[in-house]
DNA sequence: GCAAAAGTGTTCTTTTTACACCCATGC
DNA sequence: GCATGGGTGTAAAAAGAACACTTTTGC
């Protein structure tokens, strides 16, 4: 790879950028995090937040960094994926800019953010009915949608939206939350305890109606594959 | 994205390259395609064929660009698709160097290949058991076939391999060999006949032993998703 | 007529879907 | 005692896996 001196070295560096579409639930909807843009272009639009990768930073490094410099959540994600590269020539005005997106899980709890660096502010929106996005990010977010939605199956990523203990209609709202339509209470359960990720904690939460049982992640529960 | 001057503004840009892993089907193996490197480092070893972005270049033009002019191959690639973006701050001893991993299916009938540009030559090597690869480019051809399998199933990749007509035992050696092991003939006629992604050619091959229907892609077949 | 490869069906198991009522608690 | 949400089982359909013999051709 990258033969030392071309006829063709490119005159202009390609500016390399990660884009984080981070997730989480609130009130039972799947909400992103958006930062308000204080600069031109698309100043006041709503964006991912994002930013270049520093020359002797990891990629993923980059997407944190991102995360916490642009908005003030705190918590670190519970899962962290690159999911594409977006490198369309005319995808950023300013030049040629190639984003690594990331998919991001924020831990339960994760509601008060408020802008940071160079953003207006930051906010949690519907991950499935966003305002208008600046650039491409409603592309990005596009396809972070449908990776976490894959990432439901293989992996078991919707155990990251919530606290360490909860129960299995919490469980099936993020589910349902994320793929976006109900599904069946008896056809989950069956699913989810046949795949024996869930240990009961022997707790119950009590509240409204009749108590619910309390599970936590087995030990043995796996993370993303490819 | 991209705020325009944070304090810490990159010293040295990040580089962006492009990586191919590119297959064919060869004596009923699945095969990839190696150049052998001319200059350090990892001088005389194989790689994958890759190279630095030009800065007006899209992703998949470049990595057009490097499988052409470092191998002889003259087809266009039936497939081509962006699979993981590998940025792991040491992968290349000369700097930062951030590459976009692709793989590509070239049609069948391409076995001719040759060095060109910086390449001390250009061969093709059994996929499942390659010489010893710089940089990292065998994690990347880990993933490359993991991803390829994957799109066996969704996608109906395994049809790019292969000429316009082709045998049903034919296709089958196909999966075959992406797979690494053997399928059930009857089977897997029933499942590849029932998605309908198949019309009967109505001509039969003949050779030795019974002669076989041959058959053609329909025109109704979907690329790959996700 | 024999060697070689193509073609063909059935059974069993597993997985997925659809669907309606009783239970435990707070008030 | 009633409103609220939690919890449970079964039957039908679909999908996947195992498995052996017959057919058509070239020589």
């Amino acid at each position: 790879m990258t033969p030392p001196a071309t006829s063709a070295v490119p005159a202009m560096p390609v500016g390399l950028a990660v884009d984080v579409a981070a997730f989480a639930m609130h009130d039972g909807a799947l909400r992103v995090l958006l930062v308000q843009r204080g600069e031109l272009p698309h100043a006041r639009d709503w964006a991912l937040p994002g930013g270049l990768v520093l020359s002797g930073e990891e990629l993923h490094e980059a997407a944190l960094r991102v995360l916490r410099t642009e908005t003030t959540v705190e918590l670190e994600p519970r899962h962290l994926e690159q999911f594409h590269t977006f490198g369309e020539v005319g995808r950023d005005p300013r030049g040629r800019i190639v984003s690594v997106a990331h998919l991001a899980v924020l831990p339960h709890g994760t509601v008060e953010v408020s802008g940071g660096g160079h953003t207006l502010g930051a906010e949690w929106f519907s991950a499935h009915q966003p305002p208008a996005l600046a650039f491409d990010h409603q592309s990005i977010l596009d396809r972070a949608l449908a990776r976490l939605q894959l990432r439901l199956e293989y992996a078991n990523l919707a155990l990251e939206f919530l606290p360490e203990t909860f129960t299995l209609p919490e469980l099936q709202g993020v589910h349902e939350a994320i793929l976006n339509r109900k599904l069946d209470k008896r056809n989950f359960r069956k699913r989810l305890l046949a795949q024996g990720v869930l240990t009961p904690s022997g707790e119950r939460r009590t509240g409204v109606g009749r108590p619910a049982q309390l599970y936590r992640k087995a030990k043995s529960a796996r993370s993303a594959a490819l």
